[in-house]
DNA sequence: CGTTTACGTAGACTG
DNA sequence: TACGTAAACG
């Protein structure tokens, strides 16, 4: 729009027509379909600044978003472009139903002293119930696993699909185990009921419960919030749609924003007909639709929209680039894993020493475990990291710990945490603590239980239980700050895991990050809830390191970009994964998350992929070029030079060929060693060829001379 | 004797 | 890492 500047609204500076288009557009329901790299983001962001200079009270913008990440950095831009959005309220949908309930849940029955519960609680109850109810014979191996039992009651959830015809389409191989995995998930439910816990799926069934039993309530809340937006709109499932349409008032001012050919998260019940049909939804739907790239350079999108091409479900997009040229991408064959991670470290090492700075490079992989190797390389080269996706905080066993001293402060009747942190005294196991659980129950009411706890049989043989009794009184005075009493907790529990783990000092270093987090909250169950919602991510990781490079799943990465982007095993029964082989639709997304990966990267797309690796089992085995990889036109790739561009190692078999300054690499990267002094270790890696990287289970990573540890094979 | 704890081994996706 | 089994505990 050419002509007067000045008189140009900040929201709408710096953006191409169909932004600016979807930006600006009035009252009434808004969809925008946006690939990837085409300032999806930005849109939003704008959006929200534009409501705000329209004359919108900052307050009644919505904004639901994937992670409370995602939600934060969007507000942080907004309020760039207009201070005033500071006051936008943003998070996940899980976050808003979890306040929603926290406020208005007695309406539906629901106790104000619910706890929030995350799928490892889940696995404890079921396991719990498993035990109690004999629904496993001895030895019986085929009996489905807690934690697949408790994926497959999620997702019968979220499919909205009975448990059997789950399991008939999901794992037909458990259908003989149906009436039992029932009763489990029968059994969960009471529990649930019983200890007034909550899981991740109820928050959004409650609402939506609660929302439409109350239309008082809805309405009061489309006075609140006239205005939704809802990002990544195509990995909702069915209620969080729902949810969408009813908390959408009669203004209908609602805009979502996603990518169909993104979408990743049918696996736990999202459903891409949720943006399909939208328009169908909400008639009078305006559509936008964002094709113009501005991520990543041409090669790079050539070879994504060859890669998305394949998509047996047609996706009406072609993205074009604003970029210039740009080296073409790259598939490089490692000899094996050990390869590929020295192919990466070479790689970056060459990034790093031209200047690139670290937080502009990545690398991807499918599953959380794909990398470990690599963090072993890069230790050992001292290049730090920051990785994302795999293990959470909150399922960390020592932080469970912790919380779980919280959790039965503020609802007593949660004897899933009595039983864990009971079970933290020496002395006590499964049994003891039930015996305590039940002396609880029998003595009196729920809220005198911590004082009773001194008053049970076990005490005059547990002395510890007395000092638990103090703490837990000591925790009931209602004006404790979260803060204070995380700082209890951990006076408590800091002797208590130095005794419970040989590891003690890292997980110590886990806990210090609690403190923090409670400052943040008034209220203990926020903060709770919070931590258990949306734990932070990567904790303790390089907090010293200011720009670390990133290791991340590609569910973790998605709506980020870097410059580099490493994609690690572009192998068949990787990226795609094995149990997606047989599975046509688990196929098509792991097609889409293929392109998720590739699309993140900005100037230089590297992918990997190892001619051979070990099974443990059935030994070195070929490991064929991915499918997505291998059904793109070769001209899109650039061309393997004839000899290697990159040294190879060669496997551990053959040291000599590596020169001499392998030779004394006698023991293998994840080998388990023995030290006279230091105990049972595992080999972390190497430095140079005269030190020896080990983490020991007692004393956590030590780097030896290996010419004098004398370590020994374990 | 019932429980707890220590140990060895199979198995592991994504949130 | 989590589970199943066997030794050690009290």
């Amino acid at each position: 729009m050419p002509g007067d500047l000045f008189s140009e609204p900040a929201s709408l500076k710096g953006l191409n027509e169909a932004q600016r288009h979807a930006v600006s557009l009035g009252k009434g329901p808004i969809l925008v379909i946006a690939g990837a790299g085409t300032g999806k983001t930005r849109t939003l962001v704008h959006r929200v600044a534009y409501l705000v200079e329209q004359g919108e009270f900052p307050e009644s913008i919505l904004l639901l978003t994937f992670t409370r990440r995602a939600a934060e950095e969007m507000l942080i831009r907004a309020r760039a472009l207009n201070p005033a959005c500071a006051a936008v309220p943003g998070g996940t949908f899980h976050s808003v139903c979890h306040r929603l309930l926290r406020a208005y849940g007695e309406r539906i029955g629901l106790s104000q002293r619910f706890t929030v519960i995350d799928p490892a609680d889940c696995q404890q109850i079921i396991k719990g119930a498993v035990e109690e109810l004999g629904l496993k014979q001895a030895g019986e191996r085929r009996f489905p696993k807690n934690r697949t039992m408790a994926d497959l009651i999620s997702k019968s959830r979220n499919l909205e699909l009975s448990l059997e015809d789950t399991l008939e389409a999901h794992a037909a191989h458990l259908l003989d185990y149906g009436d039992r995995i029932s009763a489990a998930a029968k059994a969960y439910e009471q529990a649930k009921r019983e200890q007034h816990l909550v899981d991740y799926d109820d928050l959004l069934f409650l609402s939506e419960k609660l929302l439409q039993e109350h239309r008082d309530l809805r309405q009061d809340l489309h006075q609140r919030w006239r205005h939704l937006l809802v990002d990544e709109y195509q990995d909702t499932n069915a209620v969080q749609a729902r949810l969408v349409s009813l908390l959408t008032g009669p203004e209908r001012n609602v805009m979502v924003v996603g990518d169909d050919a993104q979408s990743i998260y049918a696996f736990r019940g999202a459903r891409l007909s949720n943006i399909l049909e939208f328009p169908q939804t909400f008639p009078g739907t305006r559509l936008v639709k964002l094709e113009r790239n501005y991520r990543s350079a041409q090669p790079i999108l050539d070879l994504t929209n060859a890669v998305i091409a394949q998509a047996r479900r047609r996706y009406d997009k072609r993205l074009y680039s604003e970029k210039s040229e740009g080296p073409k991408p790259e598939l490089l064959r490692a000899r094996d894993q050990r390869g590929q991670s020295r192919l990466v470290v070479e790689r970056i090492v060459k990034l790093l020493d031209r200047g690139v700075k670290p937080e502009r490079v990545a690398v991807l992989f499918r599953a959380g475990r794909d990398s470990f190797d690599l963090e072993n390389e890069l230790r050992a080269e001292w290049l730090p990291f920051v990785k994302y996706g795999g293990i959470r905080f909150v399922e960390l066993a020592h932080v469970k710990d912790a919380m779980a001293h919280l959790r039965v402060v503020a609802n007593p009747v949660d004897f899933l945490s009595w039983q864990r942190l009971l079970m933290l005294m020496p002395g006590v196991g499964p049994k003891t603590a039930q015996q305590i659980i039940a002396h609880l129950v029998a003595q009196g009411e729920p809220q005198d239980y911590a004082s009773r706890l001194a008053g049970a049989p076990q005490a005059k043989r547990l002395a510890q239980l007395a000092e638990l009794a103090a703490l837990m009184e000591d925790l009931r005075r209602p004006d404790l700050s979260p803060l204070k009493a995380v700082e209890k907790v951990l006076d408590y529990y800091a002797p208590v895991c130095q005794e419970a783990y040989e590891d003690y000092p890292r997980r110590l270093k886990d806990l210090e990050e609690l403190p923090a987090l409670a400052s943040q909250h008034a209220n203990l169950a926020e903060f709770m809830a919070e931590v258990v919602l949306d734990p932070p991510e990567a904790p303790g990781q390089s907090p010293l390191a200011a720009r670390p490079l990133t290791l991340s799943t590609v569910h973790s990465a998605k709506g980020k970009e870097w410059d580099h982007v490493f994609v690690l095993w572009a192998s068949e029964g990787r990226f795609p994964s094995f149990p997606s082989l047989e599975d046509e639709e688990a196929m098509e997304e792991e097609l889409r998350l293929f392109y998720v990966a590739c699309t993140r990267a900005a100037r230089e797309l590297v992918l990997l992929a190892p001619r051979e690796h070990y099974f443990e089992g059935a030994g070195w085995r070929p490991m064929p070029v991915s499918r997505f990889v291998d059904e793109v036109p070769p001209t899109l790739m650039s061309q393997p030079a004839a000899g290697p561009v990159f040294p190879v190692p060669e496997p551990d078999a053959q040291p000599a060929s590596r020169g001499s300054q392998s030779q004394a690499r006698t023991f293998g990267v994840g080998q388990k060693v023995r030290h006279q002094t230091f105990g049972r270790g595992k080999v972390m890696g190497y430095q140079g060829d005269a030190k020896i990287i080990v983490y020991f289970e007692k004393f956590g990573l030590k780097i030896l001379l290996l010419e004098f540890a004398n370590l020994q094979p374990a």
